[in-house]
DNA sequence: CAGATCATTGCAAGCGCTTGCAATGGCTTT
DNA sequence: AAAGCCATTGCAAGCGCTTGCAATGATCTG
């Protein structure tokens, strides 16, 4: 009844476990740390004590002893409606199998808080920092190679990661899109790109490839925040005024695909015929609407997997041969393009 | 180059900074803890050899002395494409204000893995402990109330709450909308309900409200997983082969909603007048889509901040008076009902 | 001007665990 | 039967910080 605040029962220590068990408080950590290490009928004794004294080990202890804090920091700009939640999901799941646990930090769609999130991580001690935003700070990226902790870089496979990189070439993305909406005899794209980094990156892959080709340079539109539907609406309806109407709109996000979508049909606008439409997700919805989205598919547990696959190598003392883990992507056609 | 686990330049601790500033370790755990302790001028040279040694506190030790740990954990079933994102987003960005940190737990849909991770945030002496699952097990909740924890159980409203209890009357919502439904002039409802507690509550709460006003007991179909589009794209096939067909179809989640609403759709059946379709959860695309989703909207960032706003008014030793906390709910009403 | 008050600071004893090293005793091996 | 090996266990020295208590000097107070 009272809130837990007030009653300060005593928690049980280690050493209650080791005396209770009659054995050093040494075995006892072997126990949880080394169980290989403590003879069958030793552990049974110790396990009885554990049950009946309801302990619970103090890895705040543990871990400034060892200096391993079994936890992983994971940095995203956000979990709202992200497309890198299947990428933390399968993390933490993976994590939570070795007994680690996760660190969430949010560093904002513009990465304000990154500094401060990776001062947070690196203060706890964290075994590894896993970011799906950028690192641009040359002093952040420094501080983060001179501690012990691996770090993981999501979603893009940067040149020179800080030390591994687990991700997807977006400029190869653009590329294979622009080759497809080729093949299919489209003529006339525009993009809608949001300003982010990788988005650009995608964008320039689509707009080399495309003018390499032989390609009018596309028409387009960039979008300064976060890509939501309604941007996607408003840009149909800007397409509108263009002209030279375009034949197919390349979106740098399912969600503006899907706005452009919706618009589309509310106008009476026949999709593919009239207008194609191609995302960049391929969210749960984009197998589901009508029409059905063509997009890019991410395997973004597979990122989480790969990721935490790369933590487990390191410990292990394995090296990590190849610094870029590329996961790939898959070009989904469906209806819509 | 290397990779950083290689290179273990020595980290520096609170007492070289110390030296450095030629001062006492007390002084700089002061400077870091309790600012307005230490003079001005002691606080400019501090903060000149914390700048030249690139000294970040070890949290490890500071909460082992402290018995403070600055992390509080958040479990929720799944952040996929759940519900609860809204919230742990809110509370992850309130509690970094504080320099809190927090440990993402996920339980899975049928919280199975609620005891291990409680268990994980208790071991890292956490401050606070926040679910949005169901937390049944009695010995959970008396080792829970046993410890020196916050405990802070949302999205419901329990009624002996473990500690406090931030959220909303799930029967209150299916009484809602039985009472909108009837002012609608609705006659023969369908219930679309996942088997999870909570929406069972709101099933039931539409029952009693419905029979009890003279209604007749409404048709059903339970789903045991999470429900998806793919569900409510089946319960709608389902639905035109049952003997009385219904004029308004009541789900437990948006998704499920959107399901149904996308194959009415597809098989030409007019929303609302042939079948009416009601949600609940108000996701980004309830007023996106095609005809808009009537459904009820919690505001989950709410619940994040009210969570956070305990956690601090007991950080300020404060009493928590009402152990309940209703964030309500709203109805809206859009053009599928 | 003596005594009291206050703001700063340092001392040193932990916080609860981990782990290198050494000790113990039972088994093998020759 | 002596020597060597191995599995198990205990000892004790930390890990890097926090904080109650006491000391110091400065500023007030009457």
């Amino acid at each position: 009844m009272a809130p837990s605040m007030s009653d300060d029962r005593k928690i049980p220590r280690l050493d209650e476990v080791a005396d209770r068990a009659g054995v050093s408080a040494a075995t006892v950590s072997r126990f949880f740390n080394n169980p290989k290490m403590v003879a069958a009928a030793t552990a049974e004794r110790i396990r009885e004590a554990v049950e009946a004294t309801g302990y619970v080990p103090n890895l705040l202890a543990g871990g400034l002893a060892s200096s391993r804090s079994r936890l992983v920091a994971a940095l995203v700009p956000d979990i709202a409606q992200s497309i890198f939640n299947a990428t933390v999901e399968a993390m933490v799941n993976e994590l939570s199998v070795d007994g680690h646990i996760v660190m969430l930090g949010l560093t904002g769609i513009d990465n304000a808080r990154m500094p401060d999130l990776i001062s947070a991580a690196l203060a706890r001690r964290a075994d590894a920092i896993i970011v799906t935003g950028l690192v641009n700070d040359p002093a952040l990226r420094d501080l983060m190679r001179s501690r012990n902790v691996t770090v993981i870089e999501t979603w893009g496979l940067p040149d020179d990661p800080i030390d591994v990189a687990v991700g997807f070439s977006h400029r190869a993305v653009g590329q294979d899109i622009a080759r497809f909406l080729r093949g299919r005899g489209y003529r006339r794209p525009h993009l809608l790109t949001a300003t982010g980094t990788r988005a650009m990156e995608r964008r320039q892959g689509f707009v080399d490839d495309w003018t390499t080709a032989g390609g009018e340079t596309p028409t387009e539109m960039t979008f300064e925040s976060q890509t939501r539907f309604g941007h996607g609406r408003a840009a149909f309806r800007a397409i509108r005024e263009l002209p030279t109407r375009p034949d197919v709109i390349v979106c740098s996000s399912d969600w503006l695909a899907q706005g452009v979508l919706v618009e589309a049909m509310a106008a009476g606008v026949r999709v593919p015929d009239e207008l194609a439409v191609v995302g960049f997700g391929n969210l749960a919805l984009a197998a589901e609407m009508r029409p059905t989205l063509t997009t890019v598919d991410i395997d973004g547990a597979r990122i989480g997997r790969e990721a935490v696959d790369v933590l487990r190598r390191r410990a292990a003392g394995k090296e990590i041969p190849d610094r870029h883990i590329d996961v790939g992507f898959r070009l989904i056609a469906r209806e819509s393009a």
